[in-house]
DNA sequence: TAATTTTACGTAAACGATGTCGTTGTACTT
DNA sequence: AAGTACAACGACATCGTTTACGTAAAATTA
């Protein structure tokens, strides 16, 4: 018991009792059990993270940033991936509740998922990164999608170009809709007629639809991407068909790579703050932890900017 | 008790019972306290993954794969970085596994780190990636560094490039090491005498390093560049400086990445296979926990291949 | 049929830390 | 000097599960 309130800071421990107490643990080399304190109800001192897919580098920068701004608390991170999948995304929520984590970071597959109310309702806090959930009231994290791509495409009005395209993946996501949203009420604003938006889904079909897209007699003259992916799906497609980015057809990304500066011309994007992102969930997730946060969920957005190179038509990359 | 032994598949209880217990189970939505099972010494079902650098490709597609593996058996996986420091990397293993994880999969920093002995005479089974570790015997799985370096060079050669130059970072790592044996073997089965070998630190300081190498008089006609990062902060350089790759310098990389297709012209570079890398590692600690493999610590090595595209000087892409 | 084994369950103890409470000793009142 | 307050510590129960063991009943054997 002594042991127990001199490693917790207890008061009540004379600073000699203690120091014996503290040579003991050095000389028997002890460390608390980690499971008996799970038992006694204590805090894990973890968090977990799902994201859809490790791999992909927006989420690698955001798991790098969470991962960072964890430990600086002492707090491990559970990494999991759902694969964009649901059901597995349930599964892992399941094992990290009863792991257990005092906190999660979620990057939600789907936001009306009924499971989402379940956990919601326990007493694991969450926080969503990048998309919100519809069925439950959690804290959030993320970008102004809508303004960003309003911004991207406003570029390419400016630029001149009549038609332009929309290419998306994923478009059932929140964050798809708004990007989407964007894209139209800058058309709209713009009085273009012209409106075009292409679902790709995977890496393999969205060949032969970018290719008929990209080749078409009332093709486009420039293209907002509205995620990574399916920004290098076009410059796959550009590149394999000879066109000509920046020149012949513009294209504008959401969502910045580092080796877009690489790839010639380089490519205009939206850049969001990946590892803001991390760093802002993670401390408000630990603030709810420690009750060092109270009031009602709130949602932060956070803002994203134009980084202007070449494949938009600019001359000099600006940025 | 019977509870207990219902869930554990033990034999020694009657179907009816099962029957009632699942019931129960259902109505009363019991789910096995992790923590308590842990104080029995129950396995968690989870393993630990530490490696420098979760937003390095590399690594990414590593983690997907360990985690992917991982998930196919029920298990979880927790997932830390060391960002290259000895300290850091540590205390990582140090709070897994007291936390506890049944085993740990560890892209090890430093090769004789002291701590490394007290991990590996712990039971806790050990399973090195991509490096193995000096001071202690475990498992490991990496790849065919120095013949892979060796087929690189080896191809500049053939070339006919008389100046090859290698640069590396992180030259005190062993695959480094052997990646740099590799090229000096190169060089002296051709009977080429001249030999430069860069270390660089980071990007930023890189820049000025790498300029003064691609603009000197007596410049490289082709460069060999060791890992991933230095093959970027070379083109990053050429671009820079307005030098033609694969006209002006040849270049190739070891470490394939992705994008490399993108880049004008498509960079050269020696494919490790990351996710089987990933795949067979967490394998052999999943059946080092369940005792399914009882000899002695192995050692395995992958293959690697060399992906000809152009910035070694070939026209086309070949592989 | 009686002795023995096997099956199906329950009971007690243990894992290691912590909350509660009781006990002792010291300092401070009045 | 006696009473009160509180500091410092230990004993005991507790968290939820499993291991070890006990005890019946059922099945098998002699």
């Amino acid at each position: 018991m002594t042991v127990s309130r001199m490693i917790n800071g207890h008061p009540y421990v004379t600073p000699e009792t203690a120091k014996k107490v503290r040579e003991a643990i050095r000389k028997l080399n002890y460390r608390p059990n980690h499971a008996a304190r799970m038992l006694t109800g204590k805090l894990s001192r973890s968090i977990g993270l799902i994201v859809p897919d490790i791999s992909d580098t927006f989420f690698s920068v955001v798991s790098h940033a969470v991962q960072e701004t964890a430990r600086a608390q002492n707090y491990l991170v559970w990494l999991a991936a759902s694969e964009d999948d649901p059901t597995i995304e349930a599964a892992q929520v399941e094992s990290m509740t009863h792991h257990p984590v005092d906190g999660i970071l979620l990057v939600p597959t789907q936001s009306r998922e009924p499971y989402l109310k379940a956990i919601v309702a326990g007493n694991t806090p969450v926080v969503t990164i990048d998309r919100p959930i519809e069925v439950a009231t959690t804290d959030s994290v993320g970008v102004e999608n809508q303004a960003g791509a309003m911004m991207a495409v406003d570029h390419l009005v400016e630029h001149g170009y009549k038609k332009i395209a929309c290419v998306s993946a994923n478009a059932h996501l929140q964050t798809m809709k708004d990007r989407i949203a964007g894209y139209r009420d800058s058309l709209r604003k713009a009085k273009r007629s012209y409106q075009n938006e292409l679902e790709l889904k995977s890496s393999a079909s969205s060949k032969a639809v970018l290719a008929e897209l990209l080749t078409a007699r009332n093709r486009p003259d420039a293209i907002f991407a509205a995620n990574n992916a399916s920004t290098i799906w076009v410059i796959e497609a550009l590149k394999e068909l000879n066109i000509q980015m920046g020149k012949d057809i513009a294209l504008v990304g959401f969502d910045d790579v580092d080796f877009f500066t690489l790839i010639t011309p380089s490519v205009t994007a939206v850049r969001q703050p990946a590892a803001e992102l991390g760093n802002v969930a993670t401390r408000l997730l630990l603030q709810r932890i420690n009750g060092e946060f109270k009031s009602t969920s709130v949602r932060t957005i956070l803002p994203v900017t134009l980084t202007i190179r070449e494949s938009c038509g600019c001359r000099r990359a600006i940025a």
